[in-house]
RNA sequence: GGGAGCAUAGCUCAGCCGGUUCAGAGCAUCUGCCUUACAAGCAGAGGGUCACAGGUUCGAAUCCUGUUGCUCCCA
């Protein structure tokens, strides 16, 4: 059988992936053994695969294969998020492009653009996991807006309303001037601006020349000052008291008021004072009852209340209203400034703080137990770091806005009534029947006409906070078979950017719904960045195609190299050649298997002494590694149990075992160690599937001839015992063949030629002679003998604290060897001088720990040994 | 402005309660090899005052304090 000397991941992947999906193997469904489970963190219908997804998706499909493998049922829910705002604007931006204006639609026509553009694009991206290899249970495919998700929604919405924990409320939201549309706080990014701190001076009200000068670095804002602002006791402002002031331009009159929120520092220490168009100044005229002048539209032009150029946009009136008070003399100076300015995380746009009705969700009382259950390690979070940042949200959360002036999305169920009251239920006939009742007593009689629903929807979030429970419809069927086996799930895969916005809420919800939290573990993976740490994104163009990067590497190449180096928590910096060394090892793989495959069996043939030893050293080597990548695995360290496997696959098996056992050219294997042999393959590659889906089955196919089998349903390998001893023996053979390669490679000495190795030793007399056929065959040796008397003409090197030496004809310049081994000799001298300093301080001796001291006088006896085999060295060359 | 975190080899990071011959791994670099599984490979080598300054201790990369630099979160 000829197999590529290459391993081609094109020509499995795709039969692999719909081998598994015609059997349906991923498919879970209730039963008696234990339930593992995740639910997908939905991505957009309006996003396509990006690499964030990839790492993502691909430690989620390692959890969800590894449970499988340990014989749990193991269920990952896929699904989408409608995202309202993102989707509208793109519905929105096509409606445009066929000349239609979203305006001149109907709710219901513009749903149906919606939907249809839902159907046609927002499957895509499920559609990409699956060359990634991700085995959810797409039957269990869910939407935010399926009809079981929507009326749980709306459920919610109703039940938290009628316990009180939603109102509707005029505040101050952060309104985004492009979507039209309120955007919680969460949604708010923060970006550094250079921009100016303009210096205004007002008049004061009656005299001939006394002003006041404030600094501000949103002048188009003046036309809705109703208020100065200065500290009370600054003494620069005592005088004020009592009198007006009048904005420039317009010459509004305005109080002076006194209050300790202001910063004297900070730019004249006077402060004017916008209610409408600042939190902080609304918060005020709160206090001071100020008058409030909305000076913005919706869209962020100026209105009429703003009285000067009404229907302009915001900006350009900044740059005009500062010529005409520059004209006018109240610009005092203008001095470049740094701030922070707000902008919305959907449409880039800055933010315009407004008063405005919205709906709210009461947030204090649902924070205490979920920062309880977070707090008392019931959710954990890895790394554990992020509680922090999770307690500081929790003590300090604000209510959170739930209404979006949008149409895709689950519309709010108030009705409102003639007189502007409202009423909140499923159905207009519920409506109406709350209308009418006698507890609400809304006088006259109110018929369906006269009912009007909200116009708005709620925010996207407001369905993904409920997800680990709707998808298994445990709102509306709380006790249905479903919910009561998968909920809670155990793991739950994010980035720590929604740690607000989601993790968060979905503890709140669990706990409000289901008495019980809603996954017990929470993995925050990093954000995948390029090379040089920026951010990946569309307009840097700097970001890989995945479907293409998969095409080009496999798709386990590309699940390698994001897991490798993405410790929990930690940002990749993203490189091919991350993804390379995944391929690269892909492909060391494939060549094991080629090679063992290729060997002839003897069945005749009696185990060599030599290959039985290397059979128990690996035994011991693989479930010594098999125990710590469990334990990394407990530990969440993802990352390391990959690079664990790596390493015992690369360097242990391929590098030693099976140079160990390897027949010489054309000869066969003895029949124990292929079978051997056969099994710790097979061991490795389950091991390895949860991280390298696609290889393992190709391999354990061809290993197999298997036909329906597949590597998914086997159980992960268990650790068995550990041989210490003999590790630690061919610890020191293995150092024993580095040396001899060493020796080898400094003196030319090529691998062809045979040479001999003399260990200064009795045999089996302190050294064990187990493996000498090994070291034989690794350093291709015409002998290995034991010896107590150095050859002539040999050099020598140390292992442990054995002297070693390789006769040579040529090539030995004693002038190198004495000054080598002087080197050495004054290294060793130094280690044992800081050793006796330790074991001669008393304290030392006294405190520390009997383990520790005994430690240092193995140091100490080892240091000694080897410093005699230096002295004989040396006196050996100098003679 | 408030809070959190980080600083170890050229790069990305391990290093748990202070003590293993402890200063590590992978990648990158350099040298030599197309050795019949693999050049997507093999063998070997170099490279770090553990940010800086103090302190605690018999002992500090590890604990404490300060300084500097960077990152993130919140307002």
């Amino acid at each position: 059988m000829e197999i590529a000397s290459k391993y081609d991941p094109s020509s499995v992947e795709e039969k692999w992936y719909s081998f598994w999906m015609k059997r349906g193997m991923f498919r879970s469904v209730p039963d008696e053994r234990e339930p593992y489970c995740i639910v997908i963190p939905p991505p957009n219908v309006t996003g396509v695969l990006h690499m964030g997804h990839m790492l993502n998706n691909t430690i989620q499909d390692i959890l969800v294969r590894r449970a499988r493998m340990l014989g749990k049922n193991a269920c990952w829910v896929p699904g989408t998020d409608h995202a309202s705002i993102a989707t509208e604007a793109k519905v929105v931006a096509k409606l445009r492009e066929q000349g239609i204006d979203k305006a001149s639609l109907s709710r219901e026509e513009f749903l149906q653009h919606a939907w249809e553009w839902k159907e046609k694009h927002g499957g895509i991206i499920l559609e990409q996991l699956k060359k990634l290899g991700a085995s959810c249970d797409w039957e269990r495919t869910c939407f935010t807006m399926d009809e079981a998700r929507y009326e749980t929604v709306i459920d919610v919405f109703i039940d938290l309303y009628n316990k009180g924990l939603i109102y509707r409320g005029a505040r101050m939201i952060n309104w985004d001037p492009k979507a039209l549309t309120a955007v919680s706080d969460e949604e708010v990014i923060y970006k550094e601006v250079h921009s100016k701190l303009y210096f205004v001076r007002y008049k004061v009200e009656g005299s001939e020349d006394e002003w006041v000068t404030i600094a501000t670095t949103r002048p188009e804002t003046i036309l809705g000052d109703t208020a100065i602002c200065v500290h009370p006791e600054d003494d620069r402002y005592r005088g004020l008291k009592g009198k007006n002031i009048l904005v420039p331009l317009i010459g509004r009159a305005v109080p002076v008021i006194f209050d300790e929120y202001v910063d004297r520092e900070f730019g004249t220490g006077a402060l004017k004072v916008t209610p409408a168009h600042d939190i902080n100044d609304y918060n005020l005229g709160l206090k001071y009852k100020l008058e409030v002048v909305d000076t913005f539209n919706p869209d962020g032009t100026l209105s009429e209340a703003a009285c000067l150029y009404v229907g302009e946009d915001r900006f350009k009136v900044r740059k005009k209203i500062v010529k005409d008070l520059e004209a006018a003399g109240h610009i005092v100076k203008i001095e470049d400034y740094t701030n922070k300015v707000g902008y919305s995380e959907r449409t880039d746009e800055v933010i315009e703080p407004r008063i405005s009705v919205q709906w709210f969700m009461k947030m204090t009382e649902l924070a205490k137990p979920a920062l309880d259950v977070v707090e008392n390690d019931i959710v954990r979070f890895h790394p554990a770091k992020y509680k922090n940042m999770y307690r500081h949200w929790l003590e300090n959360v604000n209510d959170w806005c739930i209404s979006r002036q949008l149409l895709w999305g689950h519309r709010i169920p108030a009705w409102y009534l003639p007189d502007g009251s409202f009423v909140v239920a499923k159905t207009k006939e519920e409506a109406l029947a709350l209308a009418n009742s006698p507890i609400t007593d809304h006088g006259s009689r109110i018929t369906a006409e006269g009912l009007k629903q909200d116009e708005d929807v709620l925010d996207t979030w407001f369905s993904s906070w409920l997800w680990p429970i709707s998808v298994f419809d445990g709102i509306r069927e709380p006790s249905n078979p479903d919910i009561n086996y998968y909920y809670p799930t155990m793991d739950l895969v994010t980035a720590p950017e929604i740690i607000f916005f989601w993790v968060a809420r979905m503890i709140m919800a669990g706990l409000e719904y289901r008495k019980q939290v809603p996954f017990r573990n929470v993995y925050f993976t990093g954000i995948v960045r390029d090379k040089q740490g920026r951010k990946m994104s569309k307009s840097l163009g700097n970001s890989p195609e995945p479907i293409e990067l998969i095409g080009r590497y496999g798709a386990d190449a590309v699940r390698m190299g994001m897991l490798l180096c993405s410790p929990a928590g930690n940002d990749v910096l993203y490189d091919d050649s991350l993804v390379e060394q995944g391929r690269n090892f892909c492909n060391k793989v494939w060549n094991a298997m080629r090679l063992v495959k290729g060997w002839s069996v003897d069945s005749e043939a009696i185990q060599p002494a030599s290959n039985r030893i290397s059979v128990q050293w690996f035994d011991s080597v693989l479930n010594a590694a098999l125990r710590d990548i469990n334990e990394q695995f407990n530990k969440y360290r993802l990352s390391e149990a990959l690079k664990d496997v790596y390493k015992l696959v690369w360097d242990d098996f391929c590098a030693w075992y099976l140079e160990m056992i390897k027949p010489a050219f054309q000869q066969s294997i003895d029949s124990p160690t292929y079978e051997a042999t056969l099994a710790f393959f097979e061991k490795l590659i389950r091991l390895m599937h949860p991280f390298m889906p696609f290889l393992t089955e190709e391999i354990y196919h061809v290993l197999h001839n298997s036909g329906e089998e597949s590597i998914m349903q086997q159980s992960l390998p268990q650790a068995g015992s550990v041989d210490e001893g003999l590790v630690r023996e061919c610890d020191f053979i293995r150092e024993l063949v580095i040396s001899v390669r060493s020796v080898r490679s400094e003196k030319n000495i090529p691998m062809k030629e045979q040479i001999q190795v003399f260990i200064r030793s009795e045999k089996d007399k302190g050294v064990s002679s187990h493996f000498d056929d090994v070291v034989v065959k690794l350093c291709n040796l015409k002998e290995l003998n034991y010896s107590q008397d150095q050859p002539a003409d040999s050099v020598s090197f140390i292992v442990g604290t054995t002297e070693c030496f390789i006769p040579l004809v040529s090539n030995i310049d004693p002038e190198a060897e004495i000054k080598r081994i002087e080197e050495e000799l004054s290294y060793e001298q130094g280690f044992l001088l800081s050793v006796m300093k330790k074991l001669g301080n008393d304290s030392f001796v006294n405190n520390a720990p009997p383990k520790v001291v005994d430690a240092e006088k193995k140091k100490k006896a080892d240091t000694e040994a080897r410093i005699q085999v230096l002295l004989g060295q040396l006196n050996s060359f100098k003679n």
